[in-house]
Formats: C-alpha cells, sequence, structure tokens
DNA sequence: TCGAATTATTGAATCGATTTAACGAAGTGT
DNA sequence: ACACTTCGTTAAATCGATTCAATAATTCGA
C-alpha cells in the first residue's frame, strides 16, 4: 500500500480512506489512487484489514456432506441469498464426520467469521455457543439443537413422513420398512415416527425399521440386501427410505435381484433430488424445497449479522410436498 | 492472548511459543499455558497470525459447479489429498460464471492463500500469473491453460472421445451426434475432434455437432429435442453427450417421446457420475478418475508449496475408461 | 564454589491496513 | 482584513500474534 501511495503522491492513509470512504477524498486524488491501484495491480491484505476492522465479512457454511445434491441445492440457495450483501461464502464440507466438522469450526472460528451456517453433526451446541457468545451469527439448516438459543431453518419432517406413508396407504401396501439411519438423527426419527403414526392413525399395517450407519446408496443397498434375504412372506410392499440417495441404492439392489418395481415392492424417497426423476425407475419423493432453505437461511443470517440485538430466536418450517412417480404408481 | 498469559503467569511471547515452538518452552509452563488456553477457550485470531506469519496455510479452490457430482467427487478427492498436510481447503463455487470466479480469486488473493486449485472458466490466465508472481501455488484440475507456465491434471479427452466413439462404430452406429458446448471449451473441442477423427478413421459414419449453451441437465433436454424435430431420416442413430448430466438430459427427453434407447439410438455420456449407473436407463459413460484426478492436483499442489524454486511444470494426465451399460449396449 | 555454557523467558519491534486527532489550506461572513 | 468554518490530507496509534535480541535462570565442569 505504500506504494500506491507513493505512486500516487498521497499518503498511505489516503489510500486507505480512497477505498473504504471515497467521499473523504477529493475526485482528483480518488481518480489518482485509483490509477495508481490499477496500474500496480494492489489487492489489500484482508489479514491486515480484518486485524484492524475487527470483523470479517465472509461467511461460513459447514455442509453435511457435498456428495449428495440435496445439501448442494441447499448451499446453492445460501449462495444466492448471500449474493444481495456481497458477502463470500466459504464452504467446509464435514462429510458427515464430527472431526472434520470441529475443524471446520475452528477454522471459521479463527477466521472471525461474522456469520456460521451449519447443519451439525456431532455434539456441536457447545461450540456454537461460544461462536455465538463471541460475536458470530449462527444459523441451522436442516437441524435444530438449541431451541432457545439459534434460530433455524427446517423442513417439516414429520409431515413429510406421514405424506409418504399415507401415500403407501393408500395405494393398499401394509408392510412398510424404513430403511435410513442413524437414528441419533433427528430427521431420520421423525420420518421414522411419523410413519408409526401413520400407520397406527391408518389402523392397519407395519412399520419396520431397516438402520443403516449412513445415508448414501451403499447404505441402501445394504439395507435392501438385509430386507431381501427375508422369507417371502416376512418381505416388505414397500420401502420408504430415508432420502433419496437411499432409495436409489434400495432401487439398484431390488433391480438386481429381479423385484418388480413397483408391483411386488414399492419405493419412496425423500428430498426429490434431480436424478430422482431420472432414476431407472422414476422415483416417487417428498419434495423440500433446498434452494428456498438456503436462502431463507441466508437472508435470516443476513439479518442476526446487521442487527445482533435482535435476539429473537426464529424458526421457519418449509413444507414438503409429495412428488408422485412410477416408483409407487406404476407406470402411465 | 494477553488473558492467557495472565493466567498461566508467563509473557505472551511465551504463550506464542508454547503454540508455535513448544521444544522452546519448559514442558511445565507449556501445560500451564495449555491449561489457560483451554480454561479461557482461548482461539488464534488468524488474522493476526497470517498478518505477521505472512502466509495463509489454507489453499483456495474454484469448483466449476456444485451442482455436478463429478466436481464434487474431484473436491472430495482434493480434500482427501490436503488432510495428509492438515491444510484447510476453502471451497468456491463458480457455477461457470466468470464473475464469480473472479470474486472468488479476489477473495482467496486477498487471503493470500498459500496454494489454489482452479478449473478456469474465464480469461484467467493473467490473474494466475499475477497470483503466481505473488507467491501463491496454482494447479489447473480438468483443464489446461499458459501449459508452460501451470502444472495441471486433466483427463485425456481426446482418448475418452475416441474410446466413446470407436464403441458406438462397433455397435453399428454410423449417424452420431455430439451434443454439448459451449465449443469454447477445450473438453467439449477435444472430444468432438475426437469424435471426429474416430469415424474418419472408421472410413463410414458421420458426426454432426449439437452446440448447447451449457452442460447440464436442461441442455440435454434442449440439445434432444432439437434432433427430435428433424425428420426421421436426418435423425442420428446415436448421440454422444459431452457429460453426464447433459446425457441424462437427453435420456430424459427421448423417453419422453417415447424413442427407444438404445434401440432407436444409442446414448453415451462422459464423467461416469454415481447417477449415471442408476439412470432410467443405466448410462453408458467414459468414466473419469475423479476422486483420483483430486488427489493428484492435492498433491502436486503441496510439492510446489513446499518448494517453489520447484519450476518445473508437470501435466498429469490421467487415463478414462469406458464403462458400457445399457444405454448403448442393449440389456443383457 | 565460581564462571561458562546452556536453556527459558521476556520486552520491544513488526506485519499492513484503518482510524483518530491534528494540521494546513481554502472559503465565508462581517 | 480578521476570526471562523469547512474540507482534504497526514502522522501516529492501533488491531493481536510472532519473532528477535537481550536478559534471567539453570546446569555443568573444574
Amino acid at each position: 500500500m505504500r506504494d500506491v501511495a507513493r505512486l500516487a503522491g498521497v499518503s498511505p492513509a489516503t489510500v486507505s480512506n480512497a477505498m473504504n470512504h471515497p467521499d473523504k477524498v477529493s475526485p482528483a486524488t480518488r481518480d489518482r489512487v485509483h490509477a495508481a491501484i490499477a496500474e500496480l495491480g494492489f489487492v489489500r491484505n484482508s489479514a491486515a484489514h480484518q486485524l484492524r476492522r475487527g470483523t470479517n465479512r465472509a461467511v461460513g457454511m459447514v455442509v453435511l456432506d457435498v456428495a449428495n445434491p440435496f445439501f448442494t441445492d441447499v448451499a446453492r440457495g445460501v449462495e444466492e441469498g448471500l449474493a444481495a450483501e456481497g458477502r463470500p461464502l466459504i464452504l467446509g464440507n464435514s462429510g458427515q464426520d464430527a472431526a472434520r466438522e470441529t475443524a471446520y469450526l475452528d477454522l471459521f472460528e479463527e477466521q472471525r467469521v461474522s456469520g456460521l451456517l451449519v447443519t451439525p453433526v456431532g455434539d456441536t451446541l457447545p461450540r456454537l455457543r461460544r461462536l455465538r457468545d463471541r460475536g458470530t451469527s449462527v444459523v441451522l439448516v436442516d437441524r435444530r439443537v438449541g431451541v432457545r438459543e439459534f434460530s433455524s431453518v427446517t423442513v417439516d419432517d414429520r409431515r413429510g413422513g406421514r405424506l409418504a406413508t399415507e401415500h403407501l396407504l393408500a395405494l393398499g401396501r401394509t408392510s412398510v420398512a424404513f430403511v435410513g439411519g442413524p437414528p441419533r438423527l433427528n430427521q431420520v426419527r421423525h420420518r421414522l415416527e411419523a410413519a408409526r403414526a401413520a400407520v397406527d392413525a391408518h389402523g392397519s399395517g407395519s412399520v419396520r425399521y431397516v438402520e443403516t450407519a449412513s445415508m448414501d446408496a451403499a447404505a441402501g443397498r445394504a439395507g435392501a440386501e438385509r430386507l431381501l434375504a427375508l422369507d417371502a412372506p416376512e418381505r416388505p410392499d414397500a420401502i420408504f427410505a430415508g432420502n433419496d440417495l437411499v432409495a436409489l441404492g434400495v432401487l439398484q439392489a431390488l433391480t438386481r435381484a429381479r423385484v418388480a418395481v413397483p408391483d411386488d415392492i414399492a419405493i419412496i424417497g425423500f428430498d426429490d433430488i434431480d436424478f430422482a426423476a431420472s432414476a431407472a425407475i422414476p422415483l416417487t419423493s417428498v419434495r423440500q424445497p433446498a434452494a428456498e432453505m438456503g436462502r431463507t437461511a441466508a437472508t435470516r443470517l443476513l439479518e442476526i449479522i446487521e442487527d445482533p440485538s435482535t435476539s429473537s430466536v426464529v424458526h421457519t418450517v418449509l413444507e414438503p410436498e409429495l412428488v408422485v412417480r412410477e416408483s409407487t404408481a406404476g407406470p402411465g
């Protein structure tokens, strides 16, 4: 910056003013400074900038799993929402791993980001509290922990679970297997509980839980194979998958075993990722408005950053929507 | 940090030494300092740290399109490769948009990241030169620009194009449409050129180019519809899609129009993303080793960071592999 | 036991940009 | 013409951690 100042024939302070308080500088010198900046290709050192300013404009986001299109859709929504304010978004991928989540939280805490969007994996609440107490605004995405303390944007999982299950029951299916896990995840619990409640309300039918360690296609294949190992009368006539990746895995395993979908076993997923529509047998799914979730979370976060005194905690719950395709309804 | 020093009964300098040069501090005081750090939950301010240290350990990566699983797979590979050194990876998504790419390069330049992985979109070469001249190591991923200056990790697109086209020709297809674009992308050009060369070498057949503005499913649908609008004798009997997303879009459009795949028209994609295998008609594709590409790029970048004097430019070219599925081969 | 060699700790300078308070120059009103 | 604003500019202090040179404490050999 000294070089820029020298070239423009002014002091470093004036260069700073030209960049950050253009009104404090006469038009003539402002132009001179900008010319010098352009000529030297000066880019300010954000470490120094932040150190003095005390704040980092960037927003951090810890994404649960970039391999899941649902979360990349959320991230894209966040980017859109942040674009209005021109704040950079720094993405970290926890890949469902608590240790990596912690590593990214450390990074963001060191960086003193002004806001944080996170879908927590591990026992993250104490960390989030500390971040908040130190001035980082926090909004939870697709999860709720510390309900009285942190705003969140989620989708009504119970409603989604009910929609899915009622759809299956309406089609005359009675023996439903829910494939997903681990049950520690609220998502999984809520969807499963709602499925059971729907079956109870219906008066007949059953829900069995096939627990998996993760929520990807491999888990779906493994879960389906466990079901296929059962004797025919024990087999379910419908599978409610914890999400679309799992559903695609289930579909692969069933197809390989020459089980007719949906005739023998119907499959319904959750999320309605783009690929659900172009699956081998297009997947019925419970649509989550991922991009909207991201946008909403970003907007809410910006509000809190602008006015941290707004201590009110807001939980936005978006509505899921049933999208019926061939994996339950049959062709045509 | 002053607080930590006070609590531990030492000077700030000792606290710093305890963290960064543990050998310079006696075990007793080191423990005392660490206890104080833990008690106060001290997290160092990375702005100050970097300002003094002059370097940022983090590595930046500008991903071309997080909506494309191919690139998230690459990013996962990069994370793996970087994990060895424990360097944080900061992700930015350009979404194929030159302006957003520039915004992220600005951010990374301000941050003085020690390394940069980028799949350039726009006219990025001058920016990369400047970054390199200022000490940021750069490795190109899935692209080559400034061949004498920047190391790169790519896949042999011509070979991939040849594999795909020879496969189609071997199946007796003669009229191939290449759907993809824009042609400004090297990838697209190389794959298309290789397709034409393969047809020439074969002695019969033809390749027509259906140009699209982007490389997503929507583009694939649009491209396919243009082909469907042709009179029957004009229609191709095979479609080589620029990547799997485009291929999935093509497949959707053909299915909707009740065109039999592969009987009437065969489809082959590129990338072999996970979803290709679970598509409506499982997609034949040219597999790119995405994760390996990411790992390799990360490793190469770390080498350059460690020893910037290594001015040698290395271009790693990974080999693609044909994966035959039903969209060309027919069931069974 | 004493000075030399070694090890542990600290005060002060430093990184690069921002900001505050002070300064000089130009303009205003009487 | 004089005192008084107003406006543009600058010197110097500052953000928080690191590092160097210097000092203090410890160990060791003779």
